[in-house]
RNA sequence: GGUGCGUUCCUCUAACGGUUAGGAGAUCGGUUUCUCAAUCCGACAAUGGCAGUUCGAUUCUGCUACGCACUACCA
């Protein structure tokens, strides 16, 4: 049994997609479950599409998650180089292998050529059955074939596919898939243009070289697995080709079709972990990480989105995903990216923080001039007091400031319905109430109120209501007793003069 | 158009021939409370269709419908 080794290749073009992350991260979770490593290579063989700066962005996303990278860009290891655009000479030799086997041949047509070609004949496609019309090394008389070379003039070099020969690939999700080999196209595999295989060709030679037991990638490669089933029988690797295995795609929330940056922009959630500042076309893109989750939470949605291990169970630590992960247990159908649920993973993980925890994440969010012990004593409090009812950080001081700040304003809607003609006279004589309370603690204050209230046969709500209004600013927040122990009795008592003289 | 893949509640999914088809999110309702939330409780709601195999099909087979992917000198 040879070891396992998967690798993720993105091409750095621009941010690291959502639907990319998750293949990284099953990569990485297979991997990691048979012991084995996971690999990081930049397939960067079309310079027109490179995008600086993109590596950069998908390795910090890879850190940022916790996918650890065992070998391959950044890291480096015994296959290096792991960027393609390093690795020209290397396909150059398999080209020519292929073409010396003349399992390969070379192809002059033009783009144009082409297209003239395609708008031609419906359904064009450059196989058996239409190479011997174009211009290539099977159909130019050998002179001329040798001037074209000679004089330089640009080719590429296309695989020759026999036709009609059933190519079956095994895929592990999803069984045998089994194609004929007239439907696949005599792919360009290489360019002597710029001196760069395409795709296949980088891939099936980096994967062989690179020792990959198993390829995981998207569905939308299914397609061209069989050419690559070829490739590997061409270049003689048949015995050594890695498993395959396609994952489902990840699909819009709404509607039809891959999941795409259009979605998040318009339904406002983000398709890239980490913000992104694309420098070509200016595009600003938000992140995961930026918009408040947390890594873990990312990652245990994202897992559960086309995988499920059987069960109840929703929370899984990366461990946890690690040790019952299995590709089986890989859905086959596309998933629709669910964003609500995604809030709800980060909030049950905000929830599984102590308060210290979310307190020192919120301090760090939102700096405070007063760094004390006791300050910070009071944020932990403040921040257990309101945790549960947020999804993310940065929710917390939108639930929190009227324990740091005075209101200034009071809100329209909650006057008018909680400040009565009566509520001026109420909160005085309760500023009177609150003076003579020494021991300002929850429960002491709490019952002398209550007391009071029960006294005078005042209206409870009225009363408490108002008094929220002038303290809070608005009708909502934890306890009206808590905050009032915690911003303490002078503090309470200034809020309510000003509710007093303020609201009309 | 061609080829391939897929199809269980609104969404993510469980049940790998025998269950009242389960869980979670969303939604709705209730509980609670001085408020907004949260919590808790409850409700809601699905095997695309038609055949076949079988004592019995969500599960196996075929057809059909629909969806998606691919169909570049992009990955």
């Amino acid at each position: 049994m040879t070891k396992v080794r998967v690798r993720f290749a993105p091409s750095p073009t621009g941010a690291l997609h959502i639907g990319g992350v998750r293949t990284a991260l099953y990569n990485y979770l297979f991997a990691k479950k048979c012991g084995g490593d996971m690999l990081l290579r930049i397939e960067d063989t079309d310079s027109a599409r490179f995008v600086p700066g993109a590596e950069a962005y998908i390795i910090e996303s890879l850190n940022w998650l916790g996918i650890k990278i065992d070998e391959g860009v950044g890291v480096g290891g015994s296959h290096a180089p792991y960027r393609q655009s390093e690795r020209k000479e290397i396909y150059l030799q398999y080209v020519n292998q292929l073409l010396d086997g003349g399992l390969a041949y070379k192809a002059f047509d033009t783009p144009e050529q082409l297209e003239v070609k395609r708008t031609e004949i419906k359904n064009f496609q450059y196989d058996a059955s239409t190479r011997g019309q174009m211009i290539n090394s099977l159909t130019l008389p050998k002179k001329e074939l040798e001037k074209r070379i000679a004089d330089g003039e640009p080719f590429v070099v296309r695989i020759k596919i026999e036709p009609d020969e059933d190519i079956t690939v095994h895929d592990l999700i999803r069984g045998d898939v089994t194609i004929n080999s007239s439907i696949v196209d005599d792919k360009v595999l290489y360019k002597s243009s710029d001196g760069l295989p395409t795709y296949h060709m980088a891939n099936i030679v980096d994967d062989h070289l690179m020792e990959i037991s198993h390829v995981i990638r998207g569905e939308e490669w299914l397609p061209s697995a069989p050419l690559h089933v070829l490739l590997y029988k061409y270049l003689g690797w048949e015995n050594s080709m890695p498993q395959f295995a396609h994952l489902p795609l990840l699909l819009k929330p709404e509607g039809n079709g891959k999941l795409s940056k259009r979605d998040g922009d318009k339904l406002g959630f983000p398709v890239f972990p980490l913000d992104w500042n694309d420098p070509k076309s200016g595009e600003k893109s938000s992140g995961y990480r930026e918009a408040g989750y947390f890594p873990e939470a990312v990652v245990n949605f994202l897992a559960l989105l086309g995988w499920h291990p059987g069960g109840e169970q929703e929370l899984f630590s990366l461990q946890e995903l690690i040790d019952s992960f299995s590709l089986d247990r890989v859905s086959k159908s596309g998933a629709k990216f669910d964003y609500e649920k995604a809030k709800w993973f980060n909030h049950k993980y905000l929830q599984a923080k102590t308060n210290e925890e979310v307190a020192a994440l919120f301090l760090n969010e939102h700096p405070f001039t007063d760094n004390s012990q006791a300050f910070i004593a009071k944020v932990v409090t403040v921040v257990g007091m309101v945790k549960e009812r947020v999804n993310f950080v940065s929710e917390l001081w939108e639930q929190t400031s009227f324990f740091f700040e005075a209101p200034t304003t009071y809100d329209e809607k909650t006057v008018k319905k909680r400040w009565k003609e009566d509520s001026p006279a109420l909160m005085q004589e309760l500023i009177t109430v609150l003076e003579g309370i020494e021991d300002f603690s929850v429960s002491n204050s709490e019952e002398v109120v209550m007391n009071w209230i029960t006294q005078k046969e005042y209206n409870t709500g009225a009363v408490m209501n108002a008094f929220r209004l002038a303290v809070v600013g608005e009708g909502k927040g934890p306890h009206m007793f808590d905050i009032t122990s915690l911003i303490g009795k002078e503090e309470t008592i200034t809020r309510l003069k000003r509710a007093i003289e303020t609201i009309k």
